[in-house]
DNA sequence: ATTGCAAGATTGTCTGACAATAGTATGATG
DNA sequence: CATCATACTATTGTCAGACAATCTTGCAAT
């Protein structure tokens, strides 16, 4: 039996080392704000200085994590503002692949994206958290990929990643997940429809009630904001 | 008479050498394809290996370089479908600007705005190739500012570095300055009215004809797509 | 002309070191 | 006792040098 995970993946390690703490940010397991100690990060993945940073300058760029000069890199942490921009840029082009997508994507393609949709019904019947995670990111990729633009999945793509920063604060879809799922039925339909229209519109819909959903939790959340001085009450 | 650099930017010096290279490929000082041989910029900059790779890093995922591994960095080069790509999403991203600042920017900043206009046609009729670059980056960060959404102003600023790219093969701007000018001043127009649904319009037409302005010389350049087989004649 | 191989060049990575800066603890003072 | 200044420590920013892995190139042989 032939198994080298190295001939597999010849990835360079830098790369590894990227993949590896870009998965630990958005899967929560690096909370957004703590303070990473490039000497623990050598250890804890086993490389050098050099190579770890190389990648900590990649997710910086990605917005993953912040690097003050001289004070090092923290795990990027998302206000009240930033979070509106990003849901109202992630509404703006995630509609706008809803659109593209009814219109250009193939038979084969919309076929696919309704088998996922099954999938992450069931899942989302189950209660099955990470069977929904894993269905509704199949249901991104064939979107975003049938969409025809790789520059657009590109930026949604690192869009959804800084999302996923917000899950620190919000666990989201407590019961959120059946409407969610309704919503995305309906796009669907308007997708096998090729109704470009609709399916744009109720895309936008959709993340304007994500948005409204995971920035409630903002309110009762004692999280500090730095712009805006705290001299007011709060509303606790 | 006190001059120390240093002290009015005490930005860390690997900064430093990510502004130097940015500012080099945005301004075609180095060419889109170009190699970059690391030993080479060290001595150019001065800097150690780390210093260069970690900002070599930044800039490849700014998408301004390419890394292939154990080949090493050379200047983005962009495709026909990657600028068409480009174009959509900053007609999308452009537009939304257009339509949030009439819809949110202050008096003062739509009269700031016309008078960078006002610059930006004088220097065209004048035929001053810095000045109107000049007036035009003002443009956008007077647009950007007033959109409300620093986000959409980070995505777009990248993206219009990214188009910056194509000025190696295409001069832009021979006789498209003046409809060009034309576009801005209806653009205009449209802010100080307060019409936000005909900024967004009009600034989404104007990006389409930036569009066909640059692409059509795609058609006569021998640049070779690596995507596409050669086999059918061109069409020079 | 094509293939195969060897030499050279370049990148990927590590180690170790040192200066500069930020954070922290200590002590002095009112 | 609280506050401020100072010294110390930890961490980052940067460098130099080294070596293995890999790519490219030129040459030789078929």
């Amino acid at each position: 039996m032939v198994t080298s995970l190295k001939l597999l993946k010849p990835e360079t390690l830098r790369a590894q080392v990227e993949n590896n703490l870009r998965q630990a940010i958005v899967s929560g397991q690096l909370k957004a704000g703590e303070k990473l100690v490039e000497r623990e990060l050598c250890e804890m993945l086993g490389v050098s200085r050099p190579s770890l940073r190389e990648a900590l300058r990649t997710l910086e760029a990605e917005k993953l994590i912040v690097i003050v000069p001289h004070r090092g890199p923290e795990v990027a942490a998302i206000s009240l503002e930033d979070a509106r921009d990003l849901y109202a840029l992630r509404g703006l082009l995630e509609s706008f692949a809803a659109h593209e997508f009814t219109r250009l994507a193939s038979d084969e393609q919309v076929k696919s994206l309704g088998k996922t949709v099954r999938r992450l019904r069931e899942a989302g019947q189950k209660n099955a958290q990470s069977a929904v995670l894993e269905a509704k990111a199949e249901f991104y990729r064939i979107l975003l990929e049938g969409s025809g633009n790789a520059l657009v999945s590109e930026i949604l793509g690192g869009l959804l990643a800084r999302v996923s920063l917000l899950r620190a604060t919000s666990l989201m879809l407590p019961d959120r997940l059946p409407r969610s799922l309704e919503e995305i039925d309906a796009l669907l339909t308007c997708i096998q429809n090729r109704d470009a229209k609709g399916a744009q519109e109720i895309s936008h819909k959709h993340v304007l009630n994500a948005e409204r959903a995971a920035l409630g939790v903002f309110k009762l959340d004692p999280q500090p904001n730095p712009t805006e001085n705290q001299d007011e009450p709060r509303l606790i």
